[in-house]
RNA sequence: GACCCUGUAGUGCAGCGGUUAGCACGUCGCCCUUUCAAGGCGAAGAUCGAGGGUUCGAAUCCCUCCAGGGUUACCA
């Protein structure tokens, strides 16, 4: 018995940009091929060309991309094996497996009205599945148009196949209905061209969402009539929104696209943890993971079966995407090697107009730009932070946060003087450091009598606009005593007007 | 309607015949020489969808029901 290579494929349709649930997918897919070997083939299944679009293929390439989800094959368009589709089908048409349906959709609607009316399951074009070879043959040859549908095998039969995560799976022929191969204009129909290509590709593995496991039986009825074995199935829990719908673009908006977690500052890795952890497990406790740690830790065996829900807020920006995404995002931000993560603020500072030559890699202030981001990190959620709270750090102006204003400065009447006071003792410090700011910020706070932290939460939204960011004295050090000692004596005139 | 899949805290997951039913996110509280969305500690939150069995013992096995999802297209 030889063990066939293992081929897997990606295969979206370009109706729309890539979502979560096709990001997830492909993201297993790429970690089978990962972890066992093989070859990851990317395929664009175009055959419905009214709703197919360039644009969605670019996006879906673009996000597969971002996620960092290299593929070893393709991308080949399904479109473009149209003709093979075609003598495909004329040849089941030949070998009997398949026969010419000459109803019209409004009589397969007429049917199925009937059927629903009786009763009794609507499963195929009984007039036309009774028509003989020769009638048939006359009637196509007049130009009347027709389907061609798959003759399901009658009796007792059924198909059976062992799915890598739901397990033994059958179902009986008279349970599936003479499914459409070829549209009248001869256009191949879904169920059947995945069969034919993933035959032409040596597919060994098909792994995909759930949606497709009762289409699994009418494939392998496809299979079956070729004379071809069929793959390994695996198919994988649908990933829904809060309302336990589906997730769609037109109802939830743009949290579903995966570009999106690009363009709001997610990390490739750590979206790729986010995904990886909705239905499945490595079977411990452990949840984050770098990418070398998620292949070895992945296997088919630890995905669950039920559906799971992103949960998000349409209304709170705070949770515009699940929580736990986010959560791991900060994490990654913390935990990686701070020289993978200098090139990503690097890119958000430019896309935001706040980056300065002197903090690249030759600049004579990168050993401050890398000191910089190393503080911040350790409180921000996303590289948009950078740009947004930590805005004050790489630019001149910076937004104030209203909020901060209100609690840290006008709660305490003189503190707007006593800030003023603040800037010229850091101005008369020979060696401005966190330690030496501390000690001089201190000792005003001391002399006047008050509490330091009046003088700690008012210098941090005096030098930075908001009321969060890194301890107060290790950002004073890392903004410089000019920088601090200007903006402090600004205290008074500071967020009015 | 028919066929199929699923059902453990708000969410994502552990658990596979014997556990006080674990973990993470989120929530709440406390601590961090009185910053903070970081860190530390802690708490609340699940009659394991419901009801019947089997068993000395069931979240775990069986049956029924219910709920959600998928398929039932000349969409994918």
């Amino acid at each position: 018995m030889t063990t066939p290579a293992i081929r897997v494929r990606f295969a979206p349709s370009p109706t729309g940009y890539l979502h979560v649930g096709g990001g997830r997918t492909a993201l297993f897919n790429w970690l089978f091929v990962k972890k066992y070997g093989g070859t990851f083939i990317l395929r664009i299944e175009d055959t419905d060309k009214e709703r197919s679009t360039d644009d969605n293929t670019k996006s879906i390439l673009e996000g597969l991309k971002w996620l960092g989800l290299d593929w070893d094959e393709g991308p080949f368009l399904q479109s473009d094996g149209v003709e093979h589709h075609k003598r495909v089908a004329r040849e089941l048409l030949a070998m009997g497996k398949a026969y010419r349906s000459f109803a019209t959709a409004a009589d397969l609607e007429a049917q199925r009205k009937q059927a629903d009316h009786e009763k009794r399951p609507w499963q195929r074009d009984a007039p036309s599945r009774a028509l003989s070879t020769e009638e048939s043959d006359a009637r196509a040859a007049k130009g009347e148009p027709f389907t061609i549908r798959f003759l399901v095998p009658g009796g007792e039969g059924a198909t059976v196949f062992e799915d890598g995560v739901y397990g033994s799976q059958e179902r009986k022929h008279k349970d599936t209905e003479d499914f459409a191969l070829l549209r009248p204009d001869g256009s191949p129909l879904y169920n059947f061209v995945v069969v034919c290509d993933d035959i032409h590709m040596k597919i060994s593995h098909v792994i995909r969402g759930q949606d497709h496991l009762s289409n699994t039986h009418k494939q392998i009825l496809l299979y079956e009539a070729l004379g071809k074995k069929p793959p390994e199935f695996a198919h994988l829990p649908l990933i829904n929104a809060p309302d336990r719908s589906k997730l769609s673009k037109r109802k939830h908006g743009e949290v579903v696209s995966v570009t999106t977690y690009r363009d709001k500052g997610f990390i490739p890795e750590a979206f790729r943890n986010f995904l990886a952890l909705i239905g499945w497990s490595s079977g411990t406790d452990k949840e984050f993971f770098t990418t070398p740690e998620l292949i070895e830790a992945f296997s088919l065996s630890g995905v669950s079966r039920g559906n799971a829900i992103v949960n998000f807020s349409e209304t709170d920006p705070r949770q515009w995407t699940d929580r736990k995404a986010l959560h791991l995002n900060a994490e990654h931000m913390n935990r990686m090697p701070l020289e993978d993560l200098l090139p990503m603020v690097e890119a958000e500072l430019k896309s935001a107009g706040l980056w300065n030559a002197s903090w690249a890699k030759a600049g004579d202030r990168r050993e401050w730009f890398s000191r910089t981001v190393d503080l911040l990190r350790a409180r921000f959620i996303t590289l948009k932070d950078f740009s947004g709270a930590g805005r004050a750090f790489f630019d001149k102006t910076y937004p104030l946060d209203p909020l901060a204003v209100e609690k840290n400065i006008d709660k305490v009447p003189s503190l707007r003087e006593w800030l003023v006071e603040l800037a010229s003792r850091f101005k008369a410090i020979p060696d401005f450091k966190k330690d030496s700011a501390e000690v001089e910020l201190r000792k005003l706070a001391d002399e006047l009598g008050i509490k330091a932290g009046l003088l700690i939460n008012g210098s941090r939204t005096v030098t930075t606009g908001v009321s969060v960011g890194p301890p107060l004295f290790d950002l004073l050090e890392s903004l410089g005593q000019d920088t601090v000692v200007a903006r402090l004596a600004n205290a008074l005139t500071f967020g009015k007007g």
